[in-house]
DNA sequence: TTGAATGCAAAGGATTTGCAGAGGC
DNA sequence: GCCTCTGCAAATCCTTTGCATTCAA
């Protein structure tokens, strides 16, 4: 994308009908589930801003223990899982944890990542999908989605080689 | 643990002026490591046949305890880890474990992963250079690697569900 | 009311680490 | 002989599970 652009090139979430949480009542209903109070304060936390995370950090965002709106550990994991199933989450693997973005209303992109400060910029290149589907065809493979990551050292950190950039926490 | 089976070898090797095993004792040479029997068994080990493999498999390859040849976990996990640093090996992740597959000697491939029986089908495809470089261009960002994994479900899967479709529940 | 969901504690599974003894070089 | 390496046990890290209680519908 846009070359000679020094920021990461942020990608437009597509138009929707239905709010991820619309969506995620609709998939509770039709499962007999409930729409608990730990669910909507989760989905709202998840859907507030785009950013890559893992379970630690969504944890890290919510009230303390004790507090209004915590929401413990095991919860916050089977609540991802729930995500994940109703489509409105991806997950995928990063250094040995499950990192999750948003899926639902949010367009299909791949990442660098960034083996020194850990972050992830995402990009978008539809040659890829070709490739996709010839090689499934090439092997009859039937195709449901895929995972490409750039990895080596982002732009800030090939710059500042001898200072010290905070990590952005978490991957 | 045990998943990713693996078909037999598509892509051929290529020609090398020194064998892995050199290689890594040119590796442990230079940093003053030292060539025991375990890393020996294990290099030999690895290398023996093309399959991707995780620690576990590795593992069970293995002479059991009080045998021969028997390497203890801890040393296994450390020399996997030495010879993905000495360019022997590449990891990645699949489903929560770490996989590892040859490198040196072995072209660059990426692969389909098949969600039900868990095997790796290596594939190649050139544009994925391109693409690579291009999109690391745009983004002032220095590519070292890269990993790209397509899942869905192979042939044999599709065709054996096919088949022997799962009845409708009687009862 | 009633079965699903939560929180707690504890278990699990993969991988790593501290350390005393073994063994390359 | 020096110093790295190994195996053992135990620790870590992330994630999942069993179960009694709480709560949405």
């Amino acid at each position: 994308m846009a070359a000679g652009t020094d920021k990461p090139v942020q990608l437009e979430p597509i138009e929707m009908a239905r709010t991820a949480e619309q969506r995620f009542e609709d998939y509770l209903q039709s499962r007999g589930m409930r729409n608990t109070e730990q669910r909507k304060n989760l989905i709202k936390l998840v859907f507030s801003s785009h950013e890559h995370f893992d379970a630690d950090q969504l944890m890290e965002k919510l009230p303390a223990k004790g507090d209004a709106g915590y929401v413990s550990r095991p919860t916050v994991y089977r609540a991802l899982s729930e995500f994940v199933d109703a489509g409105l989450l991806r997950k995928f693997e990063l250094d040995g944890r499950s990192v999750y973005e948003h899926d639902y209303g949010y367009p299909q992109h791949d990442h660098l990542y960034c083996s020194k400060c850990h972050s992830l910029i995402e990009f978008q290149d539809d040659r890829l999908k070709e490739i996709r589907k010839k090689v499934a065809e090439d092997h009859h493979f039937q195709d449901r989605s895929h995972r490409l990551i750039i990895t080596g050292i982002c732009q800030p950190c090939r710059q500042s080689r001898r200072r010290k950039r905070r990590p952005v926490d978490l991957i």
